[in-house]
DNA sequence: CATCACAGTATCCTTTTCGACACTATGTGC
DNA sequence: GCACATAGTGTCGAAAAGGATACTGTGATG
């Protein structure tokens, strides 16, 4: 949600609170995933690897994770334009975080309709 | 996002993505996370711990957490109404990703000015 | 000459989310 | 008799998120 620096926070879960919403927007975590495991990815490299989400979305997400300072973005000013994207030292270390949610639902997802359904 | 079920999975960072879907909605991991610290609570103390949440809202999220097997409603049928919530073992389960959130919060969100702003 | 890929913009429109506010029923305290 | 607390529900409406589609400019390719 927040589009630029965001919020005075709510301040009572806080900093889980604060950190959820560096993350949200449906796609944020999806791509910093691709970029953890995939290493440095071109615009439409990441499109590819997701095929659902629209060239708008991406780029929005991407202009967020920027501005966030969680990825990198390195244009190269060459004439089919290519623009390589990677995680800066703060996404790298955001890491566990991601690396919990994905084992969090790689042990609980497949058994999803069993517990929740 | 996914009111009930929810979705043929993106299936792209997949895993990663359906937990997050799972935790989103502006509440359900403050929620989550005080009730892993706090153990059993009322609905109003809830409430009171996180003032910034409305009742819809607060109700909404609880019975999203419900639906989705994480946490647990116990109605005491006595006059004033009395209802807690605790975490269900599936809700438990979820305290890496919780604890993963908060202590990158803890550590990046205090200099957070510096970096992002 | 027409088309493709690249990395986007721009515009429009629908859906979802969320907050504000009012309302419920009941037992207790004043 | 009145308000209060409990744990909600219901309705309304604004704002945000997100999807669809069309468009840009350039160089290489056919």
């Amino acid at each position: 949600m927040p589009r630029k620096v965001a919020k005075p926070p709510t301040c009572a879960g806080c900093s889980v609170e604060a950190t959820l919403n560096l993350i949200d927007g449906k796609w944020k975590i999806v791509v910093l995933y691709k970029l953890l495991v995939g290493g440095t990815l071109r615009f439409n490299e990441i499109r590819r690897l997701i095929p659902a989400v629209t060239q708008r979305m991406l780029t929005n997400q991407l202009r967020e994770l920027e501005a966030d300072g969680l990825v990198i973005r390195k244009v190269y000013p060459v004439v089919p334009p290519r623009v390589e994207y990677s995680l800066s030292e703060r996404g790298r270390s955001l890491e566990p975080v991601i690396m919990a949610l994905k084992s969090w639902g790689d042990m609980n997802l497949s058994s999803e309709r069993a517990q929740a359904a």
